[in-house]
DNA sequence: GTCAAGCAGATTGTCTGACATTCTTGCAAT
DNA sequence: ATTGCAAGAATGTCAGACAATCTGCTTGAC
């Protein structure tokens, strides 16, 4: 037997579409936080039958993406501080452990892949475009945990980093973020680039506790 | 205002009903990993109509405990000791954390709690029945992360767990393997009863390391 | 004027039925 | 035995319907 080709595209079902779609969408904070969706506006926005909708929504529910209160229908949960932070300390977890396993194993392709994705992330830190700076940091940390040689440790990461999408887009904008966003990841690349998975896990440390830091300032803020 | 007595008990809706029949009926092991699910024979055994059951198809999904290919329907994934390895090894990192921050904060009506669901293993364990086994040893870990004072670590760690329970029910039938897994446990309640953070961690730790080669041992026995 | 009760509209939960598209399977032909 | 095709099965998607529930506003009582 040849070594599975793997051809097969899986198709875009009306579904998965929608699903993407209201996840982009929310995470571009197209939806207030605590606002309700109601099924029959999405429908004639999005051009689809209410059974496809609804399928998409019990998606996103499970992902905790939105919340659907039985009688009540669907809406963006208001995440508290308290909340938040629970997600920021297992991130660290998490992320912490990816980049130490990264710089044990990464290819030097992916590293370059890595290095180009920081390049992607300084342009956008120079610009005032956040959304730009939080996709591109995005794509930064999706190498590393896709190169943490554990696939689920990256598919938790990507679930606990979407639920927090509000607050990483509101910090980037606070004066100076982004630039020390920008030395923060500066630094764990350098750390996986030589190899050295402790010097990687403490910058990482250092990074999402800063990142914390600067959410909880944003948070105070903004209400 | 009185403190939010919080009545208002969510009403049991079709679509919930049947994620959790299907939910534990994958747990008790009722599908075989890798075979399909009908949709028209799940409506009819489980008396409801096809857009509720896709519904609840959908959060499975999401769940990660049904695969919906487009155009093939739902299976039951066959779980590769690949990604089995990676979940134990998340799971590890999360119940280490969970133990260790337990052991600090546990109130004593809650160590109660758990000394008496050690004591339903223990009975368990000396009978044959692996279902119960699995279930009040899940119990046991359950009141552990409920009390790490981090409600993302718990949910992520259910979520985890749940996908592995088919590997839990074979090799908790491992000869001598319940009575080992009693003594692991017992050893994690005393250090978190004696507050013994690292004691937590170390026993912890040795428990998913010790359940992972047991799992590895029925894996390899299994096929 | 404030508060409670109640009614009308809006919204969700669920079902039935339908149909095009896509898999799957068994049979026929080579 | 392999290939190709056709019938059947299963899924993806939609439209429409109706009861149960929620929401907001009006009305009425104090």
């Amino acid at each position: 037997m040849p070594p599975d080709l793997n051809l097969r595209i899986s198709p875009r079902t009306v579904q998965r579409e929608t699903v993407d779609k209201l996840r982009l969408a929310i995470f571009s904070g197209l939806f207030q936080p605590g606002s309700r969706l109601i099924e029959s506006q999405l429908c004639t926005q999005l051009g689809i039958s209410r059974p496809s909708l609804r399928e998409a929504l019990r998606s996103l529910e499970a992902e905790r993406l939105i919340e659907i209160v039985p009688n009540r229908g669907p809406s963006i949960p208001a995440l508290s501080w308290e909340v938040a932070t629970a997600i920021y300390e297992v991130r660290e977890l998490l992320e912490v452990e990816a980049a130490g396993r990264c710089a044990l194993r990464i290819s030097p392709e992916q590293l370059r892949e890595l290095e180009k994705s920081l390049s992607a992330f300084e342009k956008a830190a120079s610009s005032n475009d956040s959304l730009a700076q939080v996709m591109t940091a995005a794509d930064f940390y999706s190498i590393i945990l896709a190169n943490c040689g554990n696939p689920i440790l990256e598919e938790v990461h990507r679930g606990l980093v979407a639920r927090i999408s509000f607050f990483r887009g509101r910090s980037m904008s606070l004066e100076g973020r982004a630039q020390s966003s920008l030395a923060e990841m500066r630094e764990i690349f350098e750390s996986i680039a030589a190899g050295d998975e402790k010097a990687a896990r403490k910058a990482s440390k250092q990074h999402v506790l800063r990142a914390k830091a600067a959410a909880k300032i944003s948070m105070d803020n903004g209400i």
